[in-house]
DNA sequence: TATCTTATGTCTTATAGTAGACATAAGACG
DNA sequence: CGTCTTATGTCTACTATAAGACATAAGATA
């Protein structure tokens, strides 16, 4: 039975909707796969055909990830297929290069005025604050300033970023259990500070790019505002306007 | 009847293939409406089903539009929905704003060596270079410099560029059946020079977004290659990474 | 017997087709 | 001029068949 107006939504959207609910609330974890669209099916009394157009979404939406033959799996930071979907850093000369990421430094502090905003917290909220390095071929490309809301990331220290490998996602999904599923960018060109200038390797007062993130999770719940400094003589910005 | 290996492509894919020849051919102008998924059902002889399908993909590739009760027309740049897919740039206020392009010089040339090769020309070919300012609220943001090949672009002129109205996309494909569809991006951050400077109207040497874009239409055939510098004042790139 | 190869069954998603619901526009009719 | 009807088109939901992936059993071979 169809949901009528004043607020109609199709069979198909209400079912995205249950998955996704499922989804938060963890029933299936990242990387593992989901019952099949036919038990989907029998579990919310509809037919595989809507079970099948609900997930064509959430796969569109990189939230699932269909094989063939094999099942749809929860989309996972861990995949390396989803890698390059936060990072639009691509060197001039092409080609790929092997990446590393230094943490520097790791505090907690309260949430002022511009943080509580973006991340939809209280004023004075305990945040925790990230600095970090992002070098590719072992040279120096990025400085990201992370602020991250304290109670969703309990634990998080310098010793635990420098322990984990992998992308600074893949442990906030495994570790915390905040899986980012979008992200907005606002990008700006601004002149590098004397600190930043030093860990970048270039003169100070050289144009670099600024690139402001917050990331969200499900529900839209902002989990992540980040701030990175990107020298780009070596790389750019790569953004493909489908 | 659908082609076996070892070049396997579905059928609603053929399907797609040749919707998309009847597209690049003309037989539809952009605003227009293609014939219902009835007619082209009976016209390849499928089931509408996979005509679906097909124009589904078409679709989320920005190519059509569907309208529901009305039919399905070929997307135009003359719509103004279309009208912020290659232009990402933002107040930092919020909000929008009213934009303006200012058209500054237009001149022939034969193809360098770097635009030949991103234009898919021969080096020496002719081509066009165009000059503009763009201005939100009447104030310069943008100087772009445009490289168009001078086969595709005959006619093209100054005083052309004056007298259009709407964005230079609209023009290229009511004027000259030129579509872009797709377009791909690398932003830098340069220093101003002397000149850039002055019609931006800010210090020499200040940091501004260096956008580099490469446009491409049916059969990703590259028709364009601009280089656009960003003055990150009151604006910034905006970018959603889904 | 042990091992390798081949067949087969069963799981999955992918693909194709059909029918009714619904939205919209345009003409008929008072 | 307003209301009803009809035509046209997409949207939604469902069904059926095909094809890939994989585990396992059966057979061949040494």
């Amino acid at each position: 039975m169809v949901q009528e107006s004043p607020t109609f939504s199709p069979l198909y959207r209400q079912i995205k909707g249950l998955i996704l609910q499922a989804l938060e609330a963890g029933e299936w974890r990242p990387g593992e796969a989901i019952p099949s669209e036919t038990e989907l099916a029998a579990r919310f009394s509809v037919s595989q055909g809507t079970v099948r157009k609900a997930i064509d979404e959430m796969a569109a939406d990189n939230l699932l990830l269909r094989r063939q033959g094999k099942g749809t799996f929860v989309a996972s930071h861990s995949d390396p297929r989803a890698f390059f979907r936060f990072l639009r850093l691509v060197p001039l000369a092409g080609g790929i290069e092997p990446s590393t990421s230094v943490p520097l430094e790791c505090w907690r502090a309260k949430a002022g005025q511009e943080a509580a905003r973006t991340l939809g917290i209280k004023l004075g909220d305990p945040i925790i604050i990230v600095r970090r390095l992002l070098q590719f071929s072992s040279k120096p490309v990025v400085v990201d300033e992370i602020y991250l809301p304290g109670e969703t990331f309990a634990g998080l220290s310098l010793d635990v970023l420098k322990d984990s490998h992998g992308s600074l996602y893949s442990l906030f999904e495994s570790r915390f259990g905040v899986r980012m599923i979008r992200a907005e960018e606002r990008i700006r060109a601004v002149a590098a500070d004397r600190a930043t200038a030093e860990l970048l390797r270039v003169a100070e007062g050289s144009p670099l790019l600024s690139v402001e993130r917050v990331s969200y999770t499900y529900g839209d719940k902002p989990v992540e505002w980040r701030r990175g400094l990107y020298s780009t003589a070596d790389h750019c910005y790569y953004n493909d306007l489908g």
